[in-house]
DNA sequence: GAGCTATTCCCCAGAAATGGGGAGTTTCAA
DNA sequence: TTGAAACTCCCCATTTCTGGGGAATAGCTC
């Protein structure tokens, strides 16, 4: 039964054309997992936020004005808590994940006052994007049984996925340059942060051409330096974090 | 029953104290979801990586050393696909998430051979450490039902963080460089491509002020140039691609 | 007040990147 | 066989980056 709630869910979330779909979907599925309330989103400071954020909830609204007035996004204790695991965690483990400040105390009273008792947070991080999460909690009371916890971390994961589609976070890569073997060595090692003449000597061609590779794949791109050959890419999947993070 | 099983894993996991037992519990839950192989591992290049990396798992052995000795960590296309999102996929779904290049065929072909032929993958990154994923296999013929997935993605989870914990992977977020504002502002408008004097018009600085920020950059950071500059800052989540790809 | 950081400005010299030009071979497909 | 694309090398001029100095103001903390 939780199993077909699970995959009904994935697949409803998979045909959903908007985000208001996803929000009915995550509405609908926050109560049947027996919590009150769901927040989605991106931890930035959102109304500021110089790119589209991610965020859909039905937290109560005075608490949303506490959190954009006081620009909670980076900073709420469970959002930090968040971004140093990949498993969903209960609140309650706060305090084993993260040092709590008076500060971050505060702004959990006030949040148990606005009527956020207790939840659960499965973190959503992807290279290279903005960290997020996906949070359900309950009121006063009505605590959700631990045995719903593992689906919570799947409609999280899928949730976010899903929101992340929606809004076009990254659109898979569709017209993406075809770059040549040697383009993409040495734009692997130009990411690195080696020179042209680096490049050249590791592999194996003088320095001209190593000059000329970096200009086809600058070109191949449509960018005029390095940096942003480099980001693009990363971006494009045509390299990777780790390849670009080795020393 | 499917919930119990999470939750004993989910309890043996937290009760676990050496890698060994780890290994053993995902050997069992690996069978219990009807997979014959998992591989729970960092996207490193493992046997050479300078900082310890994770990696349990029972592939079969010629697969292991074809992989190592390809240096496949970084460049393996589940791995790649693994990068873009943060919900469990299925192979089959390979094609949608990357382009496929004729290595990739052929490195799908040979596992595929190997004995793994279709999985699913839980990607599990954390700000600031390397990438890395909890993947499940399975042989010819016997498909594990897609209502595991669900328990596959939570166990993933589950595994990757019992296996930091137990590794004790030290999170890089208390080290990770405190940047001024203005810092930051360069290193946003650098990422854009923007050279340093274009950088001091848009800020209203003068041109020496924009180049010494973007030093003060660097020297937080360790890197010696931009291109290194803008990645880490990337990858940390100081930048999104947002940031980097806007024109 | 001493010490720290952020912010701002300045100078210099060498290294590196960028944009422009040209030209040969090989390989693979039409 | 004609052509396209990859791979390789070379030259030039200009711009940009990088690393090394130094210095003034403001604000905050111990």
């Amino acid at each position: 039964m939780i199993i077909a709630t699970a995959q009904q869910f994935d697949e409803a979330v998979k045909a959903a054309t908007t985000m208001h779909e996803l929000d009915d979907l995550l509405h609908d599925i926050t109560r049947e997992m027996g919590f009150q309330h769901f927040a989605l989103s991106h931890h930035v400071d959102v109304p500021r936020a110089p790119q589209p954020a991610l965020r859909i909830h039905n937290y109560p609204g005075d608490w949303e004005a506490f959190f954009d007035a006081e620009r909670l996004g980076p900073s709420d204790p469970v959002h930090r808590a968040s971004h140093l695991t990949n498993a969903g965690f209960h609140w309650s483990m706060l305090p084993q994940l993260i040092v709590l400040t008076r500060r971050d105390e505060e702004i959990l009273a006030k949040s148990r006052k606005a009527g956020l008792t207790d939840g659960f947070t499965v973190p959503a991080h992807i290279p290279g994007e903005s960290a997020g999460s996906c949070s359900f909690a309950s009121a006063r009371g009505k605590t959700p049984r631990r045995e719903w916890m593992p689906l919570a971390q799947f409609i999280g994961a899928t949730a976010f996925e899903g929101a992340r589609r929606l809004v076009g976070v990254r659109r898979i890569d569709q017209d993406r340059p075809r770059l040549s073997d040697r383009q993409r060595e040495c734009i692997y090692w130009a990411a690195r942060g080696k020179s042209d003449w680096e490049i050249s000597k590791i592999l194996g061609i003088s320095h001209d051409t190593a000059i000329q590779y970096m200009k086809e794949a600058r070109g191949r791109y449509g960018v005029g330096n390095r940096t942003q050959l480099a980001i693009h890419a990363l971006f494009d999947g045509a390299l990777t974090f780790t390849d670009a993070l080795r020393r």
